[in-house]
DNA sequence: TCTGGGGTCCTAGGACCC
DNA sequence: TCTGGGGTCCTAGGACCC
C-alpha cells in the first residue's frame, strides 16, 4: 500500500506484491486543461481554467495551479475568477479533447482487450490476461503512463486493485502523475482511515446525511449497523455502502454499456419569458435528439421534457408514446404539448431540455419483432410484421430472425 | 457563491392485473 | 361488499458521477 511522499500523494513502494491488483483504473491529470496547455505551452505553470466567460458558465477544467486557489470542476465561473483574479480563461475546444481520448484510449486497447470507458478521459482495464505478454500489474501501469506520456504528451495517474472501487480510489490518491498498487490483504487498512466522502456514491447530501448520524471515516460505515444504513441512504445505497466499505466490488470490468437514454439541455445566459423562445428551443433540441437517435439507430419510446424556473426549481414531465420514435417532429409534438399543458408559459425559465427513454433498436422496433412486455414476438407476429412491410413473401423466416440466439439485435440482450 | 451538460441509478406512489 | 399480496409499468424527483 501507499506511503506519502513529500507533495502529500501516495506511491508504490518498491516491492509490493501487486499480484492480486489485476484491474487498473487509469484517469488523464487535468485533462482538458493539459490538452489545451499542448496548444499554449507558454502557460505551462500558470492557473489556466478552461470554460466559457459568461455569466451563467461554471469551470469546465483547471490546472494544478489554478486548483492551489480552490478552483475546480463545476465551481461557477464568477467564483472562481474571484478567487483566482490573474487565472487564464481558455474556452474549451471538446473535438481536441475526443481526440486526445481515442489516443489514449487506443493504447489501452493495445494493452487487453477488457476495457471499460468511464466519460472521455477514465478507463478501467482488466490486465489479469496480459501478464504473460507486458507483465505484472505494475509493469503494465508503468508501460501505459510511458506510452501516454511519449504518444500524447499528456499524464496520467494509475490505480491498481483487486476491484473498481479500489482501484479508481488509488489513482486519485496518486495524482498527479502517479501510480499507486493495492493488494487485496491492504485494502482495509487503507480504506478504513478514509473519509466517507471517498466512497463512491457518497457526495455533498449522503455526506451530510452520514456525518448527523455519526459517521465520518470508511471505518465507521463498515461497522455501523444494517439499520442505520438503511434509514440514511435506503435499500439498494446500505448494501453497497457496507459492501463498498468493506472492500468488496464484485463489478466486473465490462468493455461496453448500452445507452439507457440520450438528451440536450441548455442554461439560457438570461430567463426567458416568451414561450416562443421555448418552443423554437424545444424543436431545436427535439431535432438533435432525433439525429442522434437516428445515427445509433434507435428510438425512443418515452420522451421527457425539462424545465428550470428562475428560483432554480427543476421539474420533468414524462410522456409513453405507442410507436417508438426517431423522429424530431413526433418528439417536438409531445414536448410541446407537455409544455402546453403545465400552463407556465408566464414563468421565468432558466433551462429546458429533451431526452428520450426507453430505447430500443430501431430495426426490431419497426418490424414490431420485441416488445417490452411481451418479450419476441412468435413466428407468426413476425411474418404478419414483416408480409406487412415488404410484401408477402418477401422474407423467409430463417432470414428474418437471424442465425442464432446469440445474434439477435442488442435489445433482446439486456437484462 | 449561485449553481453546465451529458448521463445513470434509486425510491416511492399509483394504476392495473392476477 | 370488504379487502390480500405479488408483480409490472409509468411517472416524478433526487442524488450522484464525469
Amino acid at each position: 500500500m501507499g506511503k506519502q511522499d513529500g507533495t502529500g500523494r501516495h506511491v508504490t513502494p518498491v516491492g509490493v506484491d501487486d499480484s492480486t491488483a489485476t484491474i487498473l483504473h487509469v484517469d488523464m491529470d487535468a485533462f482538458f486543461a493539459s490538452v489545451e496547455l499542448l496548444d499554449h505551452p507558454e502557460l505551462v505553470g500558470k492557473p489556466v481554467i478552461v470554460g466559457h466567460r459568461s455569466a451563467r458558465s461554471i469551470v469546465t477544467a483547471a490546472t494544478y495551479e489554478a486548483r492551489k486557489f480552490g478552483v475546480n470542476s463545476a465551481l461557477p465561473m464568477s467564483i472562481a475568477l474571484r478567487r483566482c483574479p490573474d487565472a487564464i480563461v481558455l474556452e474549451p475546444h471538446f473535438e481536441r479533447y475526443t481526440h486526445f481520448s481515442s489516443m489514449v484510449m487506443t493504447i489501452f486497447d493495445e494493452v487487453t482487450p477488457i476495457v471499460e470507458r468511464l466519460g472521455i478521459d477514465e478507463a478501467f482495464l482488466d490486465v489479469a490476461g496480459a501478464r504473460t505478454v507486458f507483465g505484472s500489474p505494475m509493469r503494465v501501469a508503468e508501460l501505459i503512463r510511458a506510452r501516454v506520456r511519449a504518444e500524447t504528451g499528456l499524464v496520467c495517474s494509475v490505480g491498481a486493485a483487486s476491484t473498481k472501487f479500489v482501484a479508481k480510489l488509488a489513482s486519485g490518491l496518486s495524482k498527479p502523475d502517479g501510480l499507486l498498487v493495492v493488494p487485496a490483504d491492504q485494502t482495509i487498512a487503507l480504506l478504513h482511515p478514509l473519509p466517507i466522502a471517498k466512497l463512491w456514491g457518497v457526495g455533498g447530501k449522503t455526506e451530510e446525511n452520514l456525518r448527523g448520524r455519526g459517521l465520518h471515516t470508511i471505518g465507521d460505515v463498515a461497522r455501523a449497523s444494517r439499520e442505520m444504513l438503511l434509514k440514511a441512504v435506503g435499500e439498494a445505497g446500505a448494501d453497497r455502502l457496507h459492501d463498498l466499505a468493506w472492500g468488496i466490488d464484485p463489478r466486473p470490468v465490462h468493455t461496453r454499456a448500452e445507452e439507457k437514454s440520450v438528451g440536450h439541455e441548455l442554461t439560457f445566459e438570461t430567463n426567458i419569458t416568451d414561450p416562443a423562445i421555448i418552443r423554437t428551443e424545444l424543436l431545436r433540441m427535439s431535432n438533435m435528439v432525433a439525429v442522434r437517435l437516428r445515427n445509433a439507430q434507435l428510438v425512443g419510446r418515452t420522451v421527457v421534457l425539462k424545465l428550470r424556473f428562475g428560483d432554480f426549481t427543476t421539474i420533468t414531465r414524462s410522456r409513453t408514446i405507442a410507436e417508438p420514435t426517431d423522429l424530431g417532429r413526433k418528439i417536438y409534438e409531445e414536448v410541446s404539448e407537455i409544455y402546453e399543458a403545465l400552463g407556465r408559459q408566464d414563468a421565468p425559465i432558466r433551462l429546458v431540455g429533451v431526452r428520450a427513454e426507453q430505447l430500443q433498436d430501431a430495426a426490431t422496433a419497426q418490424l414490431g419483432l420485441w416488445d417490452e412486455s411481451e418479450g419476441w414476438r412468435d413466428a407468426e407476429d413476425v411474418m404478419d410484421a414483416a408480409s406487412a412491410r415488404f410484401g408477402r413473401g418477401a422474407v423467409k423466416p430463417a432470414r428474418l430472425l437471424g442465425h442464432s440466439a446469440h445474434e439477435r439485435p442488442r435489445l433482446g440482450q439486456r437484462d
